[in-house]
DNA sequence: CTAGTCATATTCCGAATTGAAGTAAGACCG
DNA sequence: CGGTCTTACTTCAATTCGGAATATGACTAG
């Protein structure tokens, strides 16, 4: 316990005004077990960054530093019984609260902020050739295949797990989104082909996609 | 590692690794006209914030001042016969190669990035009521109902400018995004419902009691 | 068994980025 | 005439990120 005289005065008030990376480590954290920064990474690569993004490793290991400040969060060292030294943390009953009192906060959800790149190249359309901006949706839509398979399969670990049941809600939503995604970007491909219909005067016809059959 | 020599122009080589941001900032001056900073942000809110964030305000300066010591964007001040001193940016030759080239990219273009806050509550609903989360995808709707009607009226002024084309379509896709988030929203509370069935009480029924058939 | 590489575990640092505040001057409004 | 709004731009501290560096145990081929 941190029970030492950091002058730190009492934090008593509401949540200190983290930033969302802090409580997206501390609900990592929430889960039953105890867990080093590294894991905590492996988990968030693998579960939350479908749907809000995976911080930086470094940026994991001071968001637990300062949990354990505040007193949201213990950490322990591995004892020389185990082979490997390595710190593990658990979320603090003072963290559990100050973590259920920001998610029921209604103020701070602000609107989901989106960063796509293929987007701002298709803003930037002029610049290219229309056949390049047509395969590099068709590499986008391949990657959001693969992007589905790997929520799948995140689905699957989660899956009749009691205390996973909104993670595995989240990643239900995330499925259907990466869905949505698709069809945006078909739709996409469509309207490109409306704004620069192939030309048949160059012969200038690369992308080589076979035309659909319906 | 880089050569020393810091000349201002000889950047010939490749794009120069820029962040993001920078390629941003030089897409909006690569359509036709000059603009100041303040005038680039305020085009960066009401358009590029829909589907690739809009930068701060002071980063919109701080790339500016890059972009021009890289020979990308050139200035001008507002002469005296201007009622207001103001320094107006256009892309230069080099900006707009430079920029063609990394549209061209093909590795840049990484996969979308989404921070949905809302979905971060939902994943650690096991810390709040299920009445107060369907009240914040509640609210996510509203929001995003809102957003629409913002990509709209975005839309209209772009609409018929012929230079504007693929803004257009960028916001058109923007358009389609929002509509298929509300469909996510609405079957996120489907799916919330499902979970966790209203109570009529004033119980707290928390998870593991599933009343659910099959 | 032994070097080589891989996975785990963590720290460090420079650069990117934000957000808020400060400055200033023209514009609009009563 | 004064007030407030918008435009225009700068500065700065604090946050956050990403990549490199550092170890060490674990597995794998020869």
């Amino acid at each position: 316990m941190t029970s030492s005289h950091t002058s730190k005065k009492q934090e008593k008030k509401q949540d200190p005004d983290l930033p969302p990376t802090a409580w997206a480590v501390l609900g990592l954290l929430s889960f039953p077990g105890e867990r080093t920064g590294y894991e905590l990474k492996k988990w968030a690569d693998s579960s939350l960054r479908f749907f809000y993004w995976s911080p930086a490793i470094s940026q994991i290991y001071a968001e637990l530093r300062r949990l354990e400040e505040l007193g949201y969060a213990a950490s322990a060292r591995s004892g020389p019984q185990e082979a490997r030294a390595k710190r593990r943390y658990s979320i603090t009953g003072a963290g559990r609260e100050a973590l259920s009192g920001w998610a029921a906060g209604t103020a701070e959800a602000g609107p989901p902020v989106l960063k796509h790149g293929l987007l701002l190249r298709i803003w930037l359309g002029h610049l290219a050739e229309p056949a390049r901006l047509r395969a590099m949706v068709g590499e986008h839509l391949e990657r959001t295949r693969a992007e589905l398979a790997a929520v799948r399969e995140a689905m699957e670990q989660a899956a009749g797990v009691a205390e996973w049941a909104f993670p595995a809600l989240a990643l239900r939503w995330s499925e259907r989104q990466h869905l949505a995604e698709l069809e945006l970007g078909e739709a996409l491909l469509t309207d490109l082909a409306e704004l620069s219909p192939q030309e048949g005067g160059g012969g200038r016809q690369a992308v080589g996609d076979s035309p659909t059959p319906g």
